[in-house]
RNA sequence: GCGCUCGUAGCUCAACUGGAUAGAGCACCGGCCUUCUAAGCCGGGGGUCGCAGGUUCGAGUCCUGCCGGGCGCGCCA
């Protein structure tokens, strides 16, 4: 193997080192300016017609060289040092520089492939750099729905990408159990523990109406009895009127809240707060981690104000740098000096610290912790937080770029043409773990990613539910499922696999589809660059499609176990390398590469 | 109203992050199973890249202004 791939990426990086030695050798002469730092840009064509890589380096030459860029590339490509890599060179159009390959890149491409097999594709980008991906973070107030599955597959592909190029990665759950909602859940699930006691509390318009509550209930009651037994009666005593008696709902559940808290004591309250909380969280857990998704840390909102208080201690960091005023009985965070559109109070007049202060002080934290990166992912819904957080951030001395916030956008879920509401509150959602039941992990995984996080999008359950080919993974894997139904019918007449046979052989793939998918297997390592370092699972997504359809286009009309051995085994070799690098990018995805389907 | 964000085929989405003639899948029409799985393949029709300017060798991609959708705009979480 030449030492100009061994130590390279690919193709791509090998002729980018020619040209780059092009423009050295032109620079020494004096042609081209020598305080000029070209950035080599190279592209995989889109028409054969322009070779498989093309260059607009002597385009973006003209201006500095005050030449025609023709010119330009014609003395670029006198300048190329030759390489056993390239087989011919045009220049076209208005100055684009179009290379070749040889056949011996294909040799070279397989070999590495195989060599390194299921690490076929990985890189050492990240170095070992420390990087945090949060994701999911929904309260804990119930289970996932499928708009968080969104988020969650996106967040897990994200984390896996990124590690499969070098960073080492920390993936968190933010856990909200702190503030009112909390104590809304609490008190929904104290209500449906009365409920089955036999009292009959009327139940809160603004309270929790899942069945999981009651199932919640009903374990403490297994588990306690009915010692926190009340009378309904004596709970609502001092309890303003709900919405639907004429009262206002909030007055309601907040009086509710109070009187719980007051009757049952601050003890045998937290029992069903805590209940409630890790009752949901480690449902919660199993959920994601049955969806091939698991966390290095579950990080408890809470934890930051226990104890000597993270949150107290980011508060008196921005008020130690001179970001803090007082007004109205309030703590004040200046963040419009970082560019955000309005201050935002850390610690309001009643002494309470802010959702956003605790935000201030997890983030703190996670940067104390040593990542260089931190990558929030967010749903839509939370956009408007950003430019408070990075203010933050910037204040408290971190570089704002290394906080990095992808949004995902909504799912609208349908049921054919009816579009179906999602509401936590009123308990009418579907669930992720019902998506996951009824459309299969491998199709709700590849199913989320394969659109950019940034789009709307509309998911379809009908659409998705079907086990035929309207579903894009079933292509994918039937792709994978193939090439394995070759090798057992290869088994079967008895015949050997001669993989070195095949490569010796490489040449004899002359098919138009055989060159095609060869050229998208010495891409893979590139689509997986680009799709980590652009946090775009979708690249991959797409690109395995791709690869599927050329492989399915080519098994379609072409033999692979025809008679003679050397075609038989150069074929296989292409069936074999396809199977792999499908395997590779499926096991990115969370998606399982089937033998048989 | 202000801010952020998105707008590409009838529908759902791509376009290698500024490159050459904008591509797939559904849906529609027409072909291909005695041969390694037809969950597949081949062919066909379908486009003012929301609109209008601007930047430059070159714009779906960048900048500005409109139009339209989504989200946000609390001493809630």
């Amino acid at each position: 193997m030449p030492s100009i791939l061994r130590s390279r990426l690919s193709m791509k990086s090998a002729v980018s080192e020619l040209l780059a030695q092009a423009v050295q050798s032109l620079q020494a002469e004096g042609f081209i300016p020598a305080d000029v730092e070209p950035r080599i840009m190279l592209e995989n064509t889109r028409d054969k017609a322009h070779g498989d890589l093309a260059t607009n380096l002597a385009m973006t030459l003209a201006k500095p060289c005050r030449q025609a860029p023709r010119q330009i590339a014609e003395r670029l490509v006198a300048a190329l040092p030759d390489s056993p890599l390239v087989r011919d060179v045009e220049i076209a159009g208005p100055g684009f520089i179009n290379f070749f390959l040889s056949e011996e890149t294909s040799r070279l491409l397989l070999e590495r492939l195989f060599a390194e097999g299921q690490q076929f594709g990985r890189q050492n980008i990240g170095q070992g750099e420390k990087i945090q991906v949060e994701f999911v973070s929904a309260n804990p107030t119930g289970p996932l729905h499928v708009g968080h599955g969104r988020g969650a597959a996106y967040g897990a592909t994200v984390s896996d990408l990124l590690a499969a190029v070098g960073f080492e990665v920390h993936r968190e759950y933010y856990v909200n159990d702190a503030g009112r909602q909390m104590d809304i859940l609490a008190t929904s699930v104290y209500l449906r523990y009365l409920e089955l006691c036999g009292e009959s509390p009327s139940f809160p318009d603004n309270g929790y109406r899942g069945d999981y509550i009651i199932d919640i209930a009903r374990a403490i009651l297994a588990a306690d009895g009915e010692q926190f037994r009340l009378p309904a009666a004596e709970l609502f005593a001092d309890v303003r009127p709900d919405a639907s008696a004429g009262g206002d709902k909030e007055q309601h559940i907040d009086d509710l809240i109070a009187a719980a808290r007051r009757q049952l004591g601050t003890e045998r309250y937290e029992r069903f707060f805590g209940e409630a909380l890790e009752g949901i969280r480690s449902d919660i857990e199993q959920d994601l981690h049955e969806f091939g998704i698991d966390y290095q840390l579950w990080f408890s909102e809470r934890s930051l104000t226990e104890g000597e208080s993270q949150v107290e201690q980011a508060i008196r960091k921005l008020q130690d740098r001179g970001h803090v005023y007082e007004k109205d009985g309030a703590l004040w965070f200046r963040s419009t000096d970082f560019g955000d559109d309005k201050d935002r109070v850390l610690k309001r007049d009643n002494g309470q610290t802010t959702y956003f202060a605790s935000d201030v002080a997890y983030h703190e934290n996670k940067f104390a912790r040593g990542f260089s990166k931190v990558i929030n992912i967010w749903g839509a819904d939370h956009h408007g937080y950003i430019a408070r957080v990075r203010a933050a951030m910037q204040a408290l001395g971190y570089d704002p770029d290394n906080l990095i916030i992808p949004m995902v956008q909504f799912a609208n879920l349908y049921r054919g043409s009816e579009k179906l509401a999602m509401s936590t509150r009123s308990g009418s959602f579907v669930t992720l773990r019902e998506l996951r039941a009824e459309v299969g992990n491998d199709a709700a995984r590849f199913i989320y990613v394969t659109r950019k996080v940034d789009q709307q999008m509309d998911f379809d359950l009908e659409l998705a539910k079907s086990q035929s080919k309207d579903n894009p993974v079933y292509y994918v894997q039937y792709a994978h499922a193939r090439v394995a139904s070759v090798l057992r019918k290869l088994e079967e007449d008895g015949q050997p696999l001669d993989r070195a046979n095949g490569l010796d052989n490489i040449e004899l793939l002359t098919e138009d589809a055989e060159k095609d998918i060869l050229k998208q297997l010495a891409q893979y390592p590139e689509v997986l660059r680009n799709a980590a370092l652009s946090y775009e699972p979708h690249q991959m997504a797409n690109y395995l499609r791709d690869l599927a359809g050329a492989f399915h286009a080519w098994y379609n009309g072409t033999r692979v176990l025809v008679r003679e051995d050397e075609l038989r085994n150069a074929r296989l070799t292409l069936a074999l390398a396809v199977q792999q690098v499908i395997a590779n990018g499926l096991h990115l995805l969370g998606v399982s590469a089937p033998d048989s389907m």
